[in-house]
DNA sequence: TACCCTTTGAAGTAA
DNA sequence: TTACTTCAAAGGGTA
């Protein structure tokens, strides 16, 4: 297993109490669940995934990525496991499976002791008063209307626990409805610039149509006039059939030479 | 000081 | 079994 001490992640609002909202993101829409109990900080650390296992080899390997923003950095990342040949991503596959028997073997390990029996017996005290540990469903919706909003705000008295904790998510929604807005705010101008070209190429379009027609116009009045000519050169005497052909040859090729310079 | 951001995959849990 | 959340790693930014 390639994990070391184990650091759990104590989060400010375990704090407070072990069942407080916090704000999950869901596929396409902010949910106010009840969080959990507080995650036993004395298990063995879960194993790394074969894609985490990459990550961590490329952060180390590659100054590149190394140089990149955070988020932009694992998006790479991602991008590049998304890249790789099932073969490619078998060699971290396998390194996965094996930090996963051994977490199995540590963790059934870790059962028999008195820490995981503590764990047990205040996660029970928990559940008293809550959902049991590990389950994240959404236990309480709350509704963002305006006019619930508002009554919510009006029921949670000021400068307690409440209070803050409903300000605070309140703060967290709104951060990701800003990064949402920034994020509509240049894919709206990227469309933008996409109808701009697309304006401009529409015009150059109609311009060329317009163009050539002017040459066709022309063309065909040559070729109406051409014909006139060798109708009136056809119906003259036979002695001045010669030079004049040999005139429309030379206006043909005049036509020909016009046409091509335009 | 602790959370947030971001990614994928697996563990863990309720229904 | 299905559906869902959390947690692994990284480190700079933020409150």
């Amino acid at each position: 297993m390639s994990s070391g001490n184990y650091a759990a992640p104590l989060h400010k609002l375990e704090l407070i109490t072990p069942i407080v909202p916090h704000v999950a993101q869901t596929t396409n829409y902010l949910t106010i669940v009840m969080k959990k109990a507080p995650y036993d900080k004395n298990a063995p650390r879960r194993p790394l995934s074969a894609f985490m296992l990459f990550m961590k080899k490329r952060r180390q390997e590659s100054e590149y990525i190394a140089s990149q923003s955070f988020s932009d950095r694992n998006r790479i990342i991602a991008t590049e496991w998304a890249a790789l040949s099932a073969e490619e991503k078998q060699v971290y596959t396998d390194q996965a499976a094996e930090d996963r028997e051994l977490y199995k073997k540590l963790f059934a390990e870790y059962k028999t002791t008195d820490n995981y029996k503590k764990w047990l017996a205040s996660n029970e005290t928990v559940n008293a008063n809550g959902p049991k540990a590990g389950c994240k469903r959404p236990v309480k919706q709350i509704s963002h209307t305006k006019n619930n909003d508002i009554e919510a705000d009006c029921k949670i008295s000021i400068f307690t626990h409440e209070f803050l904790e409903y300000n605070r998510l309140r703060e967290v929604i709104l951060r990701q409805l800003k990064k949402h807005v920034s994020q509509l705010e240049e894919e709206t101008a990227l469309l933008s610039k996409h109808v701009e070209n697309l304006v401009n190429a529409e015009n150059r379009t109609k311009n060329q149509i317009n163009t050539t027609k002017e040459l066709l116009t022309n063309e065909e009045n040559l070729l109406k006039q051409l014909c006139k000519e060798l109708t009136v050169a056809l119906s003259d005497n036979e002695s001045q059939i010669s030079p004049q052909i040999e005139n429309l040859a030379d206006r043909i090729q005049l036509i020909g030479l016009g046409g091509q310079k335009s």
